[in-house]
DNA sequence: TGTACATCAGTGAACGCGCGTTCACTGATGTAC
DNA sequence: TGTACATCAGTGAACGCGCGTTCACTGATGTAC
């Protein structure tokens, strides 16, 4: 990836580093990131526990290394559609007057997919906190990195023209405080606003999944979810 | 509560266990469920470990004695605000033409006020699942409850005139699967989705708040949250 | 191509720790007559 | 009111376990001349 004339060691530190974290990953898996342990992991690769620490300064060093590399693919996922859907838009768009329904849609696809394909790394990232644990700061800047992406989808969504519901003054709240989505200083609050929407309630429907709290209802998860994006992209935030 | 004519070692030993989960949460406040310790929890009362033994037969026991009670104390919240606005509404009803709005609102500020009491509840019950834990039937049925008092809420809400925009099927899938709704056979399937819509995106608000999505970005979560509890009462669930 | 040296992966023993849980036992509290 | 017995809370020792981490060491791989 970054740099490059790796020696023939650092490929093989590099593999090695890989395979803890497999192991790791398959372990959180099964007994949870708490349960988290170097010497089993160690033991499953056939090496001794000590062994790890030539790789890993220590347990915390590993889980802040599995944190990163889950913001790290949930972002690479996010770009990937939001590149495909930018250049879409570009040339001569044929698709009519909604470019970024679509947008929000397959960033929300792209957010589920990869969610479902593995609920333990989406807990690591947005389920309960570890107590004591702080994010460095390489890590905030790629969930920003997301939230960039997510704003530009918003950006292209006209604002709605909604009447005179109250809206308890949220989006002059947002007006005021908009520190977060300082990469799109033009964006009106309605854009803000549709941003966090599409965070918080694909993550409430996401997270009641995952943690099991559909099944025994009969319920479709996917429906449920898309039902969700579909409030969001056809009948806006409010 | 139930039953009566406790003797004294009856008293006692209710006190104590009550003691015993007190310190429970409170070690679980400062580093997570995971590290519960019975130990350390007779440690701080001033006991020999093994004498919990004579109150909880093992450590899932007592967790899942605290996972009860979480449950039992939303209920609990649940059903004092449902039964206000139910008796509120019954009599003579001088408020106009909404009356379950406000039934909604309250039971969201009933949701809201419980979880940010004590985030490490909230996780609890609502956070990353344990791996292999399975809830006593008992306490899907407190889950249950609480659907049914959510439900009764949703039911005076008027199905909205939504007009032509299409639903991908949800109200039709609803319909076709709402076993989970069954103390509501005659609900119809818009105040199933409202249900599940208030369930799923409170959840979302909450769970990013409280697991510190929100902290930094300088935004109120309180004003987020209101901001949803509005678009579900006035703007319906679509 | 060959030798001398430096680098580094991995081992095994050890330290100190805390955990859940069992067990035989003591001593206090309650019960029956 | 007093005595004999049963119940039960709590103790201390012990078992076996696994953890994270340090340390001195061996042996293989790479580097410099």
């Amino acid at each position: 990836m970054t740099g490059a004339a790796k020696t023939p060691r650092e490929r093989y530190r590099q593999q090695v580093r890989e395979e803890v974290k497999e192991k790791a990953w398959q372990q959180i898996a099964g007994s949870g990131a708490s349960a988290l342990s170097l010497n089993a992991i160690a033991r499953q690769m056939g090496m001794s526990g000590p062994a790890l620490y030539r790789y890993f300064a220590n347990r915390d060093e590993l889980i802040t290394e599995l944190v990163r590399d889950a913001y790290r693919s949930l972002a690479d996922a996010f770009a990937a559609v939001g590149g495909a859907a930018a250049e879409a838009t570009a040339p001569g768009t044929t698709d009519g007057a909604e470019p970024a329904g679509p947008g929000l849609a397959a960033l929300a696809g792209a957010l589920r997919d990869w969610a479902v394909a593995d609920p333990h790394r989406y807990f690591l990232v947005y389920g309960t906190p570890v107590p004591g644990y702080r994010a460095p700061e390489d890590i905030t800047a790629i969930a920003a990195e997301m939230m960039s992406v997510l704003l530009d989808a918003c950006a292209a969504v006209p604002p709605v023209s909604g009447g005179a519901s109250p809206d308890g003054g949220i989006e002059e709240h947002l007006s005021a405080h908009r520190g977060w989505a300082a990469t799109h200083p033009d964006l009106p609050p309605s854009a803000l606003r549709l941003a966090l929407a599409f965070w918080s309630r694909l993550h409430g429907v996401l997270s009641l999944e995952l943690a099991g709290h559909f099944t025994g209802m009969g319920l479709d998860p996917a429906r449920l979810f898309d039902a969700e994006v579909r409030a969001l992209t056809e009948g806006r935030a409010g």
